[in-house]
DNA sequence: TCATTAAATGAATGTTTGTTCATTCATACT
DNA sequence: AGTATGAATGAACAAACATTCATTTAATGA
């Protein structure tokens, strides 16, 4: 049943019309196209040949509006980290806060939740991290990113610690632990999807903030 | 002051004699030149020329000793994996562990401790599994290891369950927790050396533990 | 001392890579 | 409708890559 739309050309195999788009929406085109072949090849498999393929455009055009595969790269980066970031000062710098309780659910499901996209962002940031020891520019952004959150969350754990009068407790040694778990949490997601699910996942960042704040989390 | 060690040539630049090893030596010896590329350079700038150059042999012997580059870096993950392992496996496998609470302690020690070497390792690590995920081989290689990793880490756990008599305590999600934290402290170890010591990433850890088993740690 | 064996070498090879740029053509303005 | 602009294309190119293999030479035994 063939839906022929051009019946005066004679089956031309996908004439694929040229389109001109604004730089700013190639440029994403690219980056989300970048996101989908580290996460499906690696990044040492990650050429540009796949990248452009995989955005249905041509070969030169990555180095037209990026100037090169490195500055692409670290710009795909930039755009993970970013939106990690949003998300999270969403939820940290938010000036009218509904209660300390609600925002560490918040926090926890932000990071814990989020389907099959958030897969794929996994596999970018840790393919990445697996290069940071070498490459200054990847440290550089990580870095800075992992900064920020240890230091809004610090300031949340903060005003926990003072709001329900906790004792004994450390606000920047509770934040590191909290972060350092919920990393080594993802990394399993990543590489022992079998071993380990969300849900359980969640259970276990859940019984650390338990631990820490009972007056706080259910 | 010119240390002329072979006056009579006339400065031959290094003769570098040629030398015949057993067939193990020279698998060793690229092994360990591999471990320092990716920590030094990163596993996508890992060439075989950068590693035998590494290891001060000549470019073919990789593809003599090692059928490809690909079996070369497999085989360098499931040795950095093997030490990791048996180094677990003397702790956890102990035949007469001198006690519970010393065993707890061993193994915080041996996973937070030991110098430089430790640091390399890490940047193996992390090198591979930033690439596990497209990888099926370095999959299977990391979660085989780190499921040993957690039955092991389990019934130690199980036991000092068991022995302090503690409640509401769930084997398998502190020992999830507490291996995730470790792997997230030995990124953020990596990633943000200047924001995380051993030291302080040790405390942490050794907090996690101490919430969880007071009775068996100080 | 000489012959034999196989480990070690590195120049050569064919492939893959990022990058360039002359050409094409969609778009907007006159 | 005609023209100017620059985004998009992909063939072509040079550099870098893993791998091969003829040659060299250390080690061994006769």
């Amino acid at each position: 049943m063939p839906t022929s739309q051009t019946p005066t050309t004679i089956e031309q195999p996908e004439k694929k019309r040229r389109q001109v788009r604004p730089r700013s929406e190639r440029r994403q085109q690219l980056i989300d196209a970048t996101i989908r072949c580290i996460a499906a090849h690696g990044l040492s498999a990650t050429t540009m040949q796949l990248v452009t393929r995989e955005a249905g455009l041509s070969l030169g055009i990555a180095n037209l509006h990026f100037r090169s595969k490195e500055n692409l790269l670290t710009e795909t980066l930039r755009h993970v980290t970013r939106e990690y970031n949003e998300g999270l000062l969403g939820i940290l710098a938010n000036d009218s806060p509904p209660s300390l309780a609600a925002t560490l659910e918040q926090l926890l499901d932000f990071q814990l939740s989020r389907g099959v996209t958030q897969r794929q962002k996994m596999a970018v940031w840790f393919a990445y991290y697996g290069e940071a020891g070498a490459r200054p520019v990847y440290q550089t952004i990580c870095s800075a990113s992992d900064r920020l959150a240890a230091r809004k969350t610090e300031a949340l754990f903060e005003a926990i610690i003072s709001d329900g009068q906790y004792r004994d407790r450390d606000a920047r040694q509770l934040a590191t632990g909290y972060l350092a778990l919920i990393d080594g949490l993802w990394l399993s997601l990543l590489v022992a999807p079998r071993d380990l699910n969300k849900a359980r996942a969640k259970a276990v960042a859940r019984a650390y903030l338990q631990q820490a704040f009972p007056k706080h989390i259910a």
